[in-house]
DNA sequence: GAAAGTCACGAAAACGTTTTCGTGTTAAAA
DNA sequence: TTTTAACACGAAAACGTTTTCGTGACTTTC
């Protein structure tokens, strides 16, 4: 059980100083061939590693990025961290993860103890407590300490910061218009409250595809689901009001729902009033999650590319990092990724 | 952008020295009340924290394990590390997150590069590539060099330390028992390739339940499938030789699969050749993942409490970080989480 | 009034690096 | 032979903490 070997310890054993072992191993022109050769087969040999804490300590950067979500067990957030990791290691860096959960105080003191030393920047999304209170104070004060954030998917344009965002708005209405352009006559909407920014931007983009085809929006075609119960444990409350739309609404030939699970319920729920799909109820939903693509009939989704968004996000966070002491104007991105509308048994 | 505010920088404005600020903010019983108030107030206005850096330099101990797992876009692994965070931050730990992508190369470099004082200890789970070349000299050296490593699901009996595992024997035998329970004459299985330890026990608790209920084995029915592939991607090919296996053994009324997607595909395959599910073939799968459960029908599976074997992982390692020092007794432990066969609407 | 004790604080080392600057030795130039 | 330059190395500071030990100024005790 012996320690990792230190400077130190090389230079004592032998018997040049630290510095000379520091700059014998970093190949400095100062260190005669004789003694580079001594230090370099000794480090070799005990398999020298610089400490990366000391080094943090002196260079007073981590090469680690923070990350901060609201939950892993999803295969959104996770695509994102894959593509954060992805660029991340490509680029010399390590990923912290936090788990917010959905809670503003484990968001807030996740953040605090990154903050004091142990990354150098953040990536999050906030949690949907968060985005209710509307409190932003530890994002505010992290930036004011100097240590930058690049915010994805669930943003607000009260903070100042780079953001990484999906192009809800065009998704929805691209899968919408794709329903109108498929013979729908009577669409619905499966989505959440309002708070949830990515929400309300996928019913603006249905409100405007509707509209652009001079179909009158319906108030009895919109259900707005109170996420903040866990549907994945209530998910017969889902199914009823889901059943409700449908026995409320015998006209509906085509749905959109705003995430993955909506979707399949739609469809389970229509094939157990009798309807056929894509025969008489076409579906698309949102998110490029494995649900869709396993489900029988598959769905066809908006995906969302979220692996695109975590690296582009490493990518923001990085550049900034290591152009910190170039260029200090204040300017912030929003990158907006594209969406891409993948067809598959649920639509025509 | 005003950086972090250091003990030294207190005890300049203060007119004291950097040692009288650290007693008078740990409350030293050395430091007047008069100073400490003054200190303390001083502290909380200027938001003073602790750099972590310089703690763990100090200290020599991070409060930050490091996971290394083959793929992060998983359920069971994203459950994996949902338990770990958990139980870590209760405890005090920050979590470091490394992707091996299934790759042995990556393994190595991603354990070297936190190896190297950025964490106190490891919680793995092998890559496929590492159990199939058996090169384990990197967890080895990572050992010998005093950094304790937990190992779950993919584990070999070659290395000495604390596991986790899933009782993969017993729960396919529970599984397989059930099918027989509930009638099944022809039970297939469909495994991995024997490499894979986990696929390999579940084979052997297939085979113990058709002997013990004296049913003889046959080789046709086991259908061991590559999973060198990637069979998110090459799905047709999974469902092709699924599809073989149905054509050639037209008896099969159960079907034990050793996971989620090899007992979807399982099930769309045999509705494609005009089966009833659970009428006339019962299907179930093993894990506890997303698919299961949002299945039409849902499947039948064998859960394996992910998230529990995350919790235990990091309550294994945070226990012997912290004993590290009083005993020294090299004891290992090997939990085993039960299974639980979770019953759906694939089998009757 | 001297010896002993208490109080409140500061100096310095340590954790493991990197880097700047200084210095002694030797070789080349004057 | 003396001055200069090149060479090879070491001392020390710095990053931000905590902690051990030392010390000066009082207060108490005989």
């Amino acid at each position: 059980m012996k320690r990792k070997i230190t400077l130190k310890q090389i230079a004592r054993e032998l018997d040049v100083s630290i510095s000379t072992v520091s700059k014998a191993l970093r190949n400095s022109a100062e260190i005669s061939e004789d003694t580079k050769q001594k230090v370099q087969a000794f480090a070799k040999l005990y398999n020298y590693r610089p400490n990366n804490i000391a080094l943090s300590l002196k260079n007073r950067r981590t090469n680690t990025i923070g990350i901060i979500i609201p939950e892993i067990v999803h295969h959104f957030f996770s695509k994102v961290i894959r593509g954060v990791e992805l660029v991340a290691n490509k680029r010399g860096y390590n990923v912290i993860i936090g788990l917010s959960n959905e809670s503003f105080s484990k968001e807030v003191i996740n953040m605090e103890m990154l903050a004091n030393g142990s990354i150098d920047g953040f990536i999050l999304s906030m949690s949907k407590e968060t985005l209710k209170l509307q409190d932003y104070h530890h994002f505010n004060e992290t930036m004011t300490q100097g240590m930058p954030i690049v915010m994805f998917d669930r943003v607000v344009s009260d903070i100042k910061c780079d953001k990484v965002i999906v192009d809800d708005f065009n998704g929805a209405k691209k899968a919408v218009e794709k329903l109108i352009d498929n013979g729908c006559k009577s669409i619905a909407l499966i989505t959440t409250k309002d708070y949830v920014s990515v929400g309300k931007l996928r019913t603006q983009g249905y409100l405007e595809a509707l509209e652009e085809h001079k179909i009158a929006p319906k108030a009895e075609l919109i259900l707005k689901i109170d996420d903040s119960l866990d549907y994945e444990v209530h998910l017969e409350a889902l199914e009823k009001e889901i059943e409700q739309l449908f026995k409320l609404n015998s006209a509906i030939d085509g749905v959109f729902a705003v995430n993955e699970l909506y979707a399949l319920c739609a469809m389970k729920v229509a094939r157990k009033l009798g309807l056929e799909i894509p025969g008489d109820v076409q579906v698309i939903g949102f998110t490029d999650g494995v649900l869709s693509k396993h489900a029988t009939p598959s769905l066809s989704t908006v995906s969302q590319h979220a692996q695109d968004m975590g690296e582009k996000a490493a990518d923001l966070l990085i550049d900034k990092l290591e152009s910190e002491f170039t260029t200090h104007e204040e300017e912030f991105q929003i990158v907006v990724i594209p969406t891409e509308l993948i067809e598959r048994e649920s639509t025509k």
